[in-house]
DNA sequence: TCATAAACTGAACACCTATTCATATTTACT
DNA sequence: AGTAAATATGAATAGGTGTTCAGTTTATGA
């Protein structure tokens, strides 16, 4: 489980080490893992091609090193928000707020996340069972306290994450023709989770 | 735009092509696109090397003529279900259903279709901003009407797409403890888009 | 039947890529 | 200052991959 990674210990040795990785997020970003080189990400950081394996065992676990990296900061940064509201229609408004912020800022974040189904299928499953996991851990609370209607909270947890990363697709890829104002975007997602598509009749 | 496949003209050769394109399908799938060779795909399909070229330009063209026809597949599926129903509920029930019993059914749609992203990022949107743009005609007919509330279409369809993607993911890799009971899984959904999530104060 | 086109073969080609390693330089610490 | 550890180099290695092609077999249709 833990990370093969052998650690800079100079400041200078330091600055080549997040070089690697930052030159790595970008990469992976526009060409994706597969069409990365371990030559370009030294190349664009710097370094001579042996240098890497200083750090990184292997192009993968650098690459896995990144994801748990993308993924600490996605959730702290929600988790952030989420917390700070007490209300779980408020929890939801920040929440999705908070990740289109993010993939509108970083929008290597989504891309790279979603390519571990297609490196090793067990990381993609493993952040989306667990963040659903939590998610229900969430809305069970608010359930219970009678805050959201009697539903299966499995389903309804990718429900609102289907909601969510499809809009954060949407924004990341500048998928579409509307503006995406994001406040516009939040008060639209709102609005339907609190009162549902239809017309009553 | 045109495909640049040469057409088997024998019985034989047919079935060299097709077994080609089945080969590939399934080895894009349990394998991924650059986990993929052809002579992975030649010689699960039982060919020689040199067969593949004689009616694939290249790798990627193949992908591309499996990309299509699995999305022609999928809008054929959901549009004949959808098309049966006359009202805008029963229309997004018929069609998350269909979605999701096609995932779970043949689960290497979903994973051959999102892997698009990183191999050629304009089929990605292409594929998700046609879906979306037939998406938001459907849902405008049904606003015009006076069937569901006045919100931005395109953002509903995106709100719409991705539950039902995601909801479909789940089954396709069979994501979390639930058991995948398809109605049940249905009937949350539409429960929710018709409700909304919250209890009424 | 026989000539022509279509289908097929698989070794060879040209290129690419992750990783290693012998060597050299820099840093940390006494 | 001096030495050991840490850092850095980049050419070499070892293996792999998409694609081509000269030669062979099979199918078609007159």
């Amino acid at each position: 489980m833990e990370t093969l990674i052998k650690e800079p210990r100079t400041r200078n040795a330091k600055n080549t080490f997040n070089s690697i990785i930052e030159s790595a997020i970008d990469l992976f970003y526009r060409r994706g893992y597969h069409g990365t080189t371990v030559k370009d990400i030294t190349k664009e950081a710097g370094v001579a091609a042996g240098t890497f394996y200083l750090y990184f065992p292997s192009k993968l676990d650098l690459y896995k090193h990144i994801l748990i990296m993308l993924s600490h900061e996605i959730r702290r940064t929600i988790a952030a928000k989420v917390n700070e509201k007490k209300s779980r229609y408020d929890k939801e408004r920040e929440g999705i707020k908070a990740f289109i912020l993010l993939v509108k800022e970083q929008p290597y974040m989504y891309n790279i996340i979603w390519e571990s189904l297609y490196i090793d299928r067990e990381l993609f499953k493993d952040y989306y069972e667990s963040f659903a996991s939590r998610y229900v851990k969430g809305l069970n609370q608010s359930a219970s306290e009678g805050e959201i209607r009697d539903l299966d909270t499995e389903i309804v947890s990718y429900i609102l994450m289907g909601i969510t990363n499809f809009i954060g697709l949407k924004v990341a890829l500048d998928l579409g023709s509307s503006n995406d104002d994001i406040n516009h975007i939040v008060d639209v997602v709102m609005d339907l989770i609190k009162h549902g598509l239809f017309t009553k009749k």
